[in-house]
DNA sequence: GATTGTGAAAGCGTTCACAGCC
DNA sequence: GGCTGTGAACGCTTTCACAATC
């Protein structure tokens, strides 16, 4: 008994550390490790053994008291959570500098998204070769969607084109779009939307570097601020 | 009279939305609107009023009740809170796939952080030029480091070399960290570290499509979790 | 003896709602 | 009348601490 399917939602930043230790783990078994406590999976991810605990117990009760989590079953229970026990092709739009790297990042495919299809609106672009993809017009995005059975989007257009592109995606079917242009984009309800936006990512870290030289000459009190971040090494 | 340097500490949640903030503001100036409110930002950012006013209210009470805010003194109050007013030369470790379309993203140098030097460990590498950066080899790190000044390194890597790069950051003298491999870096106290990964990001959007289909089939009450996202358009 | 699973406490971040000011 | 600035309420996330279990 006990309900195996969607059971009680994930809190979001579970979900965010859900991959991390899927990652772990994965390398982990492929080393020979079978077993794990939740303080070595805290150690190797950088947080600390309540959060690991309370983390995998909103997946169930998969762990052995006094002795600890069985590797390849986590690893199993993690890819189900997250629905990746089948492949989620995705398609680019927009074949620039970004696109391209995306494209041609393996580290894409090898974890299960692989990429289904590029398109640009740049006739110049379109049947060049990416990643082993042939670069598409824009206006046949409904066709490789479609074709494909595709439900991620990814955008890796310049900014004054991302609310386009988002527009084209949620038209040609996509209900999830990762954003990696520096612009907020709108969409219909019931579509996900992630984001990450480069520039904004050193904007946080140029704040604590001012703030490090400020306290440098200003007050005691240094300590720093950060977020992921851990003693030792180097 | 009033404390002008490095006030009180500003949330980790604001810090990160006052880039969003900041490009709208940007903008909208460039486009001659010299006034706005928090409803307009908050529209424009994609949040809620109440947010705009309490992030701006960290920075100092700089809006006039009853007609909103100045833009062009709110740009120049948050580019000094987040240390924009100089720029903040970065050095890319890895001239891969990645460090090749990060040194090509003109966003980069455009929003203040130009690419100081690339390094990688590969000698065929070592002497091209990418993004008008010509590659030096891993070894010269802190020579770049020190001669141009740079406090912040970004790691564009594959994960296996990631923490080998962090080391040789900081050694080299870098105090804060963009981290793009799929690894956990381990740096010492003091060092602040930001992290994007694509995989992740990508697998907690593929987290909300298989609750979406597991919902069509099974329980009701959909509606759609997810983040950053609004009603509107397409 | 070791380690999980989880209530309860503490800490943050968001939202409400309204007094204060233009 | 309109809009900011902010205390107070709320909700989510993290951490603590310990009983339950192997």
């Amino acid at each position: 008994m006990a309900s195996q399917r969607s059971r009680r939602r994930i809190p979001e930043a579970t979900v965010a550390r859900l991959p991390v230790y899927l990652r772990i783990l994965g390398e982990q078994f492929d080393e020979g490790v079978t077993g794990m406590s939740s303080d070595q999976l805290a150690e190797f991810a950088g947080v600390n053994a309540a959060k690991v605990r309370k983390d995998l117990s909103y997946l169930g009760s998969y762990g052995t008291r006094g002795v600890g989590y069985d590797v390849e079953f986590l690893v199993y229970q993690i890819r189900r959570e997250l629905g990746l026990t089948h492949d989620w092709p995705v398609v680019i739009v927009g074949a620039g500098n970004l696109g391209q790297a995306l494209a041609g990042y393996n580290g894409f495919g090898d974890r299960g998204f692989p990429v289904g299809g590029i398109v640009d609106v740049d006739e110049a672009k379109v049947g060049s070769v990416v990643g082993g993809v042939r670069v598409r017009h824009l206006s046949e995005l409904k066709q490789v969607v479609q074709g494909r059975n595709i439900s991620i989007g990814v955008i890796a257009t310049p900014g004054a084109a991302a609310q386009d592109a988002a527009d084209a995606l949620v038209g040609a079917g996509v209900t999830s779009i990762l954003n990696f242009a520096p612009t907020v984009i709108n969409v219909p309800h019931g579509i996900s939307v992630g984001k990450v936006d480069l520039a904004v990512e050193l904007q946080i870290l140029a704040y604590h570097e001012q703030r490090r030289s400020n306290a440098a000459q200003g007050s005691p009190l240094v300590s720093v601020p950060g977020e992921p971040r851990r003693g030792a090494s180097a």
